[in-house]
RNA sequence: GGGCGCUUAGCUCAGUUGGUUAGAGCACCUCGUUUACACCGAGGGGGUCGGGGGUUCGAGUCCCUCAGCGCCCACCA
């Protein structure tokens, strides 16, 4: 015999298994092929194409969103975990709604980073530099990184639930990729837009690359600031005979061309006093005493120094020269602005070749720029002696030198604000190199548009602000790295080294190449520096041609990683093809990231898309929190606080990461999130310190085990089991998919003899209307918070509704309908509707546990509808999502539902108060028939739900003997507390309730008598408050009749 | 130095265009295993909304100011 549904349902486990659901149906979504939609062909989209809107065969209009590509550095973390899961709840939500969802996978090679990574390991494991291996083979152990990383990061999407399209997964160094690099940079190279200058750069000596200003940050350190002395060549009588020039950086004055002065130092000490007098005229108390300690400082100078300031401008008009030391190098004394009297000594050295202001000093003042430093940070043969010596060493030694000398003034410590790189974390060396830049000026201006004039919107607004300042800099953007893991640049430069033949070759074709728009050009091939730009990455005719005879060599330098990702929203969709997903997909619908990448990732792709496309990437760009652990930090691998989204997946669940995520995205907060390890013996959770995260090993506070953590490299360490790193702020959200889980459980285990049909009006009870009502409601406050990417808002609301209104007053209530033969088709029909939209609406959200439940409903999802039959569909991926039935909405009904669940409250209150645990409670309630015609109905409930009995109601009851009451809107609800009362505590209670309702009584009594209140308030408001000091006083006067008798 | 954000219950956070007894989850206390769920149910205690000033009939909400925290950008020989 078949086991009836009740008993099918009943054998279900009590509690969500989330890792059978995850097992089984991610792969069932992948094979149906769920997560894949074509692009319909241009043909056929024209055709459909109506009011200028885009439609797919099925007149469907396209919804995309390309994954900000993770790096293939490493493993993703909860940052990932957050911003994944917003993009599949959007993905998920618009293709139920109807749309031809594309979410575009991929990763990101990350240049410098995953080289990074890779060269430490092999110096770790094998001691071994990247020029041991050689460029191949290095290249090559990166890409098996790559493989192995991009496995990885696939695999944690996958198991998050993303529903991505997998087909179309894209790497930044794929040959897709590749071609749209290419094809950029060949057009920009011929638009003019990319150059190659000598500029200062960001050195990371330990790589041996630039890095952006963006991959530079600053850390404070203890250093010196020395005071050195250079001699003036013959000074004429009364000049001084030398100047006092200060530094952070001794080693630096080998490649110093000039000192500097101020050319007016009286009217720039002038300007900087008021300058500051200003300022103290509006700072404040604290900050005054500091300023004034600045203008006291000026005042001596005025006296101490300028005289000599005054005296060194003239000797730079004068053309005076200074003999640098130890190099014993004639240097001019010049006359600049940007020498500061109010600092150092008032005079200051310039070193163009390895500071940022120097530089521009130099090139005011047609200095020669003498580079001191080998790309290894060892000297080179411009610093004499010093040669070959490292930074550090070569700074001892100068200030050794300049000591014995007799040249050192004097040696201050200071803490200086060192730039490190980012990669390496090594300090960084301005440094003078022949670099790659892109013209910002149009492009720029061209990104600053798009959001000024709001084709592209940025959710939070206040973003835009960042956006648009850091683009109006439009500094160039310096593109080339030299590093060999990235798209290599596709210019050749000449070598001199060719032969007439070859030249004489080279010249003929080249011209016709270049009409062809196969290369392009920057000079003429007789030039020293020209340079050929090779469109095609398969071109070998033109670089053979190129090459032969060592003519020209290509440039070893790879492109900057951002200009690859710049690309990405176009390059993946196959451009510069003009390909069916490029002409139905883009722009792309929303971009989801973090506020940390607005200006290198989303600003670059905004001004690539404009150049390549004409067209904005994205209509949207929500920002989303960053996840902060407990301490505010923000969470890393390298700080040891980092969490795995794979153990928490693994602990509460993949919809409760999702969940949780999505219940902490609000707008302006950051996500701050405790973290504990959890010990892998009891369970027990440990509280994450700052001191205990970054150790190797930690002892479990509970049952006293050892456990390993990230850092355990020791065999004694690696040993151990591993403690997860995790965050009970989840179990909140794993609860709420039990109980979402349980809740199905129970409407499962009671549809035997469902029928589908629709349900009469008539048939509808009073909690069926409040909840259909609720339903409706909460149907559109979701669908308008998604709209507005409130997730915070859209996961609260469906929370509140799931447990509070349906699990705790609708299923309570409608269990005694459910053994009523007569009522129950109606029950079971509300109750297999609302689960069913309630499932549907949480669907983008918790996509597993909506699943499974779905699938259980089986073939009785055909007609669960209340009104119509909703469709049947094989999964609830693809079901429609629920829209708001505004005839349902009741707003009377919901009001006097609340009715209900006052009287309810109270008398559940009263049993708690009372301690009465399991005897029945009378009740006779004091009301006008309107309110009586409403509770009679629920006489069962109160039975149920709060095991009373109500003896009377309506006007004038009989009123039990010894009772306690309390008030509702509309009316008194009096128990009968014969033979239950515990007399004190319930004096006591009533003394306090009166005292704070008096209180509020004074207060609303003294606003009402207020005139201006009642006279400017609006006259609801003024109205709420008479009625609510009406209620206030009736209850205060039944109050004080009960404490009397 | 410039910009942005934050400060609400022990902890982590909500709080719509200002509307008057400020909410949730966790933690805590009391009671409870009635057949959806102890990852549960019922009830409770707990906050002068960082300090001060102002606008307003009315301020957690708007303005000014002070203090503290965080982030981003730019920098000092």
């Amino acid at each position: 015999m078949e086991a009836s549904t009740s008993e099918r349902a009943g054998e279900l486990p009590k509690q969500y298994n989330h890792g059978q659901a995850q097992a089984r149906w991610y792969p069932f979504w992948v094979e149906r092929g769920y997560f894949h939609e074509d692009a319909p062909a241009q043909a056929v989209a024209s055709k459909a194409q109506g009011a200028g809107e885009k439609r797919d065969a099925r007149g469907r209009a396209p919804y995309s969103i390309v994954i900000p590509p993770p790096n293939v550095t490493g493993a993703l973390h909860l940052g990932h975990a957050l911003n994944n899961s917003l993009q599949d709840i959007l993905a998920r939500w618009k293709r139920m709604q109807g749309f031809n969802v594309l979410w575009m996978p991929g990763t990101d090679h990350a240049g410098i980073a995953t080289q990074a990574v890779v060269e430490r390991r092999l110096f770790e494991e094998e001691k071994k530099t990247r020029h041991d291996l050689g460029r191949a083979k290095l290249v090559e152990r990166i890409w098996a990184w790559k493989n192995e990383y991009e496995t990885r990061i696939l695999g944690q999407l996958q198991q998050m639930g993303c529903s991505c399209d997998w087909q179309r997964t894209r790497f930044t160094l794929d040959e897709v990729c590749a071609r749209a690099v290419r094809e950029t940079f060949f057009k920009m190279f011929r638009d003019g837009l990319i150059y190659r200058g000598q500029r200062l750069v960001n050195w990371d000596s330990f790589l041996q690359t630039a890095v952006s200003d963006d991959e530079v940050f600053h850390e404070t350190v203890a250093g010196h600031f020395w005071h050195f002395r250079y001699r003036v060549i013959d000074p004429k009588s009364g000049e001084p005979d030398h100047v006092v020039i200060a530094t952070t950086r001794p080693e630096t004055m080998l490649g110093d061309t000039a000192v500097a002065v101020h050319p007016n130092p009286a009217a720039a000490l002038d300007r900087a006093e008021a300058e500051l007098k200003t300022k103290l005229a509006a700072s404040a108390e604290k900050d005054a005493a500091a300023v004034q300690a600045a203008l006291d400082d000026i005042a001596t100078r005025r006296r101490e120094v300028l005289p000599q300031l005054v005296k060194f401008a003239a000797m730079a008009r004068a053309g005076r020269r200074l003999m640098l030391p130890l190099l014993n190098r004639e240097i001019p004394l010049v006359a600049d602005e940007w020498a500061k009297p109010e600092l150092g000594s008032g005079c200051v050295k310039i070193t163009p070749a390895h500071d940022v202001n120097d530089y521009e000093v130099g090139r005011r003042q047609n200095l020669p720029m003498i580079n001191i430093l080998n790309p290894d940070g060892t000297l080179n043969a411009q610093a004499g002696k010093y040669q070959g010596l490292k930074i550090p060493a070569a700074r001892e030694r100068v200030v050794a030198d300049l000591e014995s000398l007799g040249l050192v003034e004097a040696i201050e410590d200071r803490e200086i604000e060192l730039a490190h790189s980012d990669r390496s974390k090594t300090p960084i060396e301005p440094y003078l190199a022949d670099q790659w830049f892109i013209r910002m000026q149009d492009l720029a201006q061209s990104a600053m548009d798009a959001v000024s004039d709001g084709r592209v919107k940025i959710i939070p607004s206040r973003y835009a602000k960042g956006y648009l300042d850091w683009l109006g800099e439009k500094r160039d953007w310096p593109v080339s790295r030299q590093l060999w893991w990235g798209h290599q640049i596709p210019v050749w430069h000449k070598t001199g080294k060719a032969s007439v033949k070859e030249s004489d070759e080279l010249a003929k074709k080249l011209p016709g190449w270049i009409a062809a728009e196969r290369a392009a050009i920057v000079g003429s091939l007789a030039d020293e520096n020209c340079l050929v730009c090779v469109r095609g990455e398969d071109d070998a005719e033109v670089v053979a041609a190129l090459e032969a005879g060592g003519a020209f060599a290509r440039d070893s330098d790879v492109l900057d990683t951002w200009f690859s990702s710049a690309l990405w929203p176009h390059s993946t969709l196959g451009w510069p093809e003009q390909t069916d997903d490029l002409a139905y997909y883009y722009p792309t619908s929303t971009l989801v990231t973090s506020r940390d990448i607005i200006t290198l990732w989303v600003a670059r792709m905004v001004l690539t898309g404009l150049y390549n496309m004409g067209e904005i990437p994205f209509r949207d760009v929500f920002i989303h929190p960053k996840i902060l652990d407990g301490f505010g930090e923000g969470m890393s691998k390298s700080k040891g606080n980092g969490v795995d989204p794979l153990d928490v997946i693994e602990k509460f669940g993949a919809d409760a990461l999702r969940f949780a995520l999505c219940h902490m995205t609000t707008e302006t907060q950051d996500v701050r999130m405790p973290v504990e390890f959890e010990c892998p013996h009891c369970h027990a959770l440990i509280e994450q310190t700052k001191k205990n995260r970054v150790q190797p090993r930690v002892d479990c506070k509970q049952c006293g085990q050892p456990f390993a953590t990230q850092w355990a490299s020791k065999p004694a360490d690696t040993a151990l089991p591993r403690g997860a790193v995790t965050s009970e702020r989840f179990e909140q959200a794993r609860n709420f998919c039990n109980k979402l889980w349980n809740a199905s459980r129970f409407v499962l285990m009671n549809l035997d003899g469902y029928t589908p049909g629709r349900v009469a009006e008539e048939q509808l009870a009073i909690e069926d209307r409040w909840l259909l009502s609720r339903l409706t409601t909460v149907t559109r406050e979701v669908t308008a918070a998604l709209e507005g990417y409130h997730f915070a808002d859209a996961a609260r609301v469906l929370y509140d509704f799931a447990w509070n209104e349906f699990c705790s007053f609708y299923v309570e209530m409608v269990k005694s309908r459910l053994a009523d033969e007569a009522a129950r088709p109606t029950a079971q029909r509300v109750l297999a509707h609302t689960l069913d939209v309630l499932l549907r609406l949480l669907h983008p959200m918790v996509p597993f546990v909506t699943e499974e439940v779905w699938q259980l409903l089986g073939a009785r999802a055909a007609e669960r509808g209340i009104d119509q039959p909703a469709p049947a569909a094989e999964s609830i991926m693809i079901a429609p999502w629920p829209e708001a039935d505004g005839a349902r909405h009741d707003s009377r009904i919901e009001s006097q539902f609340a009715i209900f669940q006052q009287v309810l409250g109270g008398l559940r209150e009263i049993r708690s108060r009372q301690n009465i645990p399991k005897a029945e409670m009378r009740f006779a309630v004091d009301c006008q028939e309107n309110e009586a015609a409403l509770l009679r109905p629920m006489e069962t409930y109160f039975a149920t739900m709060a095991n009373a009995r109500a003896t009377d109601w309506g006007p004038k009851p009989t009123l039990p003997a010894a009772s306690t009451s309390f008030r509702f809107t509309g009316g008194e609800v009096h128990v009968d507390m014969t033979g239950l009362v515990d007399v004190g505590a319930e004096i006591a209670r009533k003394e306090k309730e009166l005292a704070e309702k008096t209180k509020a009584i004074a207060s609303k009594e003294k606003q009402l008598a207020n005139a201006n209140f009642v006279s400017r308030a609006p006259a609801e408001v003024v109205e709420k408050e008479r009625a609510a000091l009406a209620v206030l006083k009736e209850q205060v006067e039944s109050l004080q009749a009960e404490l009397a008798a």
